[in-house]
DNA sequence: TATATATATGAAACATTTTTCATATGAAAT
DNA sequence: ATTTCATATGAAAAATGTTTCATATATATA
């Protein structure tokens, strides 16, 4: 790790520390989705979803396109699919039951 | 991602996004360290450090070992040199400011 | 056994993040 | 030009997380 990457690590792993933005980008992995459907598969307030949104999208683990009224929102697979590789393996060798962290 | 492990995600990454135990993690990455050790190296009281400490063994981001009345704190290179490897890669790519994230 | 040393722990004080609610913006349809 | 629809935004309220301080535990040493 290059010096003062720490506050990178530190707004990359806060971006993901939230259990609505991980649902999201759950969801995201199946293909785009504009917001409203992000709101009706979270089952969560449209405001909720956009202001989740936004700091997914300000750390591009995501980005959005306008189209007409709608904004689609894309994952950001490279990094995403990286990044969820690694917690899988940690949790299967690390997390007993049945990949369920303890805590 | 396997179903239902949205959880030990947001275990996983909760436990990262602390800038303490972010501090920690890297100066362990130099080798073994023990409580007072770290607490000098971070500049920090005995008691946070402990504190801090404490989620990352339960995540098994690291490892105790009891040595005399010391106990020495031991990197997991394999989750978190493949970890910090995705974060380096994304900053490189999407952070322009040299490795350093927007917001 | 008494004392010193290293670390952990509980709980209150403090700080940051999330959620909600009301409202603003902006593009399309009438 | 007005209304409607999709999304964003600001600010207060609610929830979570962190830090500090006092004290507990456990091992080693005198």
């Amino acid at each position: 790790m290059k010096k003062g990457l720490s506050q990178t690590c530190y707004t990359f792993f806060s971006t993901m520390a939230n259990p609505t933005r991980l649902a999201a980008l759950e969801h995201l992995r199946e293909g785009p989705m504009n917001v409203s459907q992000l709101a009706e598969a979270l089952d969560q307030e449209q405001s909720m979803v956009s202001h989740n949104l936004r700091p997914l999208v300000l750390c591009r683990f995501v980005h959005v396109e306008r189209r007409g009224r709608e904004r689609v929102y894309t994952l950001n697979r490279e990094t995403l699919e990286a990044l969820f590789n690694v917690v899988e393996n940690h949790a299967e060798k690390y997390c007993p039951t049945g990949g369920r962290c303890l805590r």
